[in-house]
RNA sequence: CGGGGCGUGGCUCAGUCUGGUAGAGCGCUCGGUUCGGGAUCGAGAGGUCGGAGGUUCGAAUCCUCUCGCCCCGACCA
């Protein structure tokens, strides 16, 4: 038992805040809105940027590295872009400090004012397309599919750990095209990678849709968005690709060549997953016991603890668990033999448990007598003694079978928590109590926005896969064609 | 930016109303007994009470100013 973590049903952020901080994720900073990830966080998050960068190369993608800093007048230039991130950037204004000459410490030198303003990055397409001006000239040079592993800054009134921080770190990936259709697939792939990481690595199902004109990513023709629902019942966007068409080729006079000689725009792509992850990770699988993780993303897959009460005792156990312990990292999963006799037992069975460590392995003397081991499986909490002669391949196989558990259950928590709702009244009450809620739409931000108003609730996404249907406007009453899923959001 | 809460050993907090020179639990160090679900006993170490100014013989406590953090809302990935 976690003691004191507080309870999911009874207090939901707080159960959140004090799982990421209990189990050594991430703490608050001592500068506002930023938090500092911890080695055991950010563990998780090495592992998502492998998986992630994997998928990204094998589909074509290569790394590279822009500035921080975005020139102002480079903001400036889309118009939609500037107006929709003006409101949350950071500004460089000097570049020079000085002692103070009316005392103690330090002054900002009036003397060091920059010409122009630098805008600490809350995204770097203008930084971008500013350089691919010079590396896009003909049709050979396309597609130019770059990806950048960095940090940003969205100046927000109110941060949470991981959800919502003022500096978060992300990979932003940016594609120029020499047609539209490519464009558009691009962006659609990507999406579709990120579906599949989220799925299949993460184990948390996602509904992939299109955004509102309303939720677009300022300056994009089009939002991609995969959407996931928190136990909570709140929905959480997980990640966002984008067809930005000609938007920022023009606005940054991007051209190449075509095939025949004449100068076209080029077409773009950027697409996004951040630290965000990690709170999606956490809110769609732990319990009041704490951090319950995927094989996939555990930093430490299994975990060895001895039971014992003497130091020949122990000597006896780790001479059993070394071959074990050797063999598991041999078939490369990762373990931890914790025989630190600084803790008892007890302590580290709930250590663990609070850690989210999938499955953890119990060594006493009893164990030793009639050769056996005792096997504990975080996701359902059940323990099971198994003889210790191919335990490995029990783990190994337990593995599997705890991604696919967690990811089915969270896939049953979803469909049980979507509903299909066509009256006002309904939409309120289901609004209210949570989940993904499908009703009809009459496609004008004016209902939208009303409809905002009145529930707190959004357009999460437009299917991509949901058939037509024909229906009233769950607000207006007007004709609508197509279910559209409303729920509060993070 | 509004509304609420809070800054006191590493952590959680009491003490503030009613001023008298700082305490508990956890953790840490050393030792003993323990050890199949967060053991226990004993001995220790550890604090300019967020900061500045003021009132007072005396301030964690009263007054003024200030800095910061957390929670709820508006903004957002």
């Amino acid at each position: 038992m976690a003691k004191g973590l507080p309870k999911r049903s009874e207090n939901y952020s707080e159960w959140y805040n004090e799982i990421v901080k209990r189990a050594d994720l991430a703490e608050n900073s001592a500068v506002r809105g930023c938090m500092v990830i911890k080695p055991y966080g950010f563990a998780i998050w090495e592992k998502m940027q492998r998986a992630l960068d994997d998928m990204f190369k094998a589909t074509g993608h290569v790394n590279a590295y822009f500035p921080l800093f975005v020139p102002k007048s480079f903001l400036e230039k889309e118009e939609e872009h500037a107006e929709g991130f003006a409101k949350e950037c950071a500004v460089v204004t000097h570049y020079r400090l000085k002692a103070n000459p009316d005392g103690k410490g330090l002054i900002v030198d009036p003397a060091a004012k920059l010409e122009e303003e630098l805008i600490i990055r809350p995204t770097s397409e203008t930084v971008i397309w500013n350089t691919y001006k010079n590396w896009i000239q003909s049709w050979r040079d396309l597609p130019l599919l770059i990806n950048q592993w960095c940090n940003v800054v969205r100046w927000e009134m109110r941060t949470r750990l991981f959800l919502r921080t003022t500096e978060f770190l992300w990979q932003e990936g940016h594609t120029a095209h020499a047609t539209e259709q490519e464009a558009i697939e691009e962006t659609e792939r990507m999406l579709d990678v990120y579906a599949t990481f989220a799925e299949e690595w993460m184990g948390v199902p996602v509904l992939r849709g299109l955004k509102s004109p309303n939720e677009r990513f300022a300056g994009a023709i089009e939002t991609y968005c995969i959407e996931a629902l928190m136990q909570d019942g709140k929905a959480l966007q997980a990640g966002t690709s984008h067809f930005l068409g000609q938007n920022f080729a023009k606005s940054f006079d991007v051209k190449f060549v075509n095939k025949e000689n004449e100068q076209e725009y080029a077409w773009a792509t950027s697409w996004g997953v951040s630290t965000r992850l990690m709170g999606a990770l956490i809110m769609a699988h732990s319990d009041d016991q704490g951090l319950v993780l995927p094989p996939k993303l555990a930093p430490i897959q299994v975990v060895i603890i001895p039971i014992y009460k003497t130091p020949e005792e122990l000597a006896a156990i780790s001479e059993k668990v070394n071959p074990i312990f050797e063999e598991l990292k041999a078939a490369g999963i990762s373990v931890k033999y914790d025989d630190a006799d600084n803790q008892r037992s007890g302590w580290k069975f709930a250590e663990y448990e609070l850690k989210g460590v999938p499955i953890r392995l119990g060594l006493g003397n009893r164990d030793l007598e009639a050769g056996t081991i005792e096997v504990a499986r975080r996701d359902t909490l059940t323990k099971e003694s198994q003889p210790i002669d191919g335990i490995v391949e029990h783990v190994k196989a337990l593995l599997d079978e705890i991604q696919t558990n967690i990811y089915q259950k969270a896939l049953a928590f979803r469909e049980e928590n979507t509903f299909l709702v066509d009256t006002w009244d309904d939409f309120k009450a289901q609004i209210e109590r949570g989940g993904f809620v499908m009703a009809h739409w009459d496609g004008t931000a004016e209902t939208e926005e009303k409809i905002k108003e009145e529930t707190k609730a959004t357009i999460r996404c437009i299917p991509l896969i949901s058939t037509t249907e024909a229906g009233k406007c769950i607000y207006s009453g007007a004709d609508s064609s197509k279910r559209v899923v409303f729920a509060k959001a993070y």
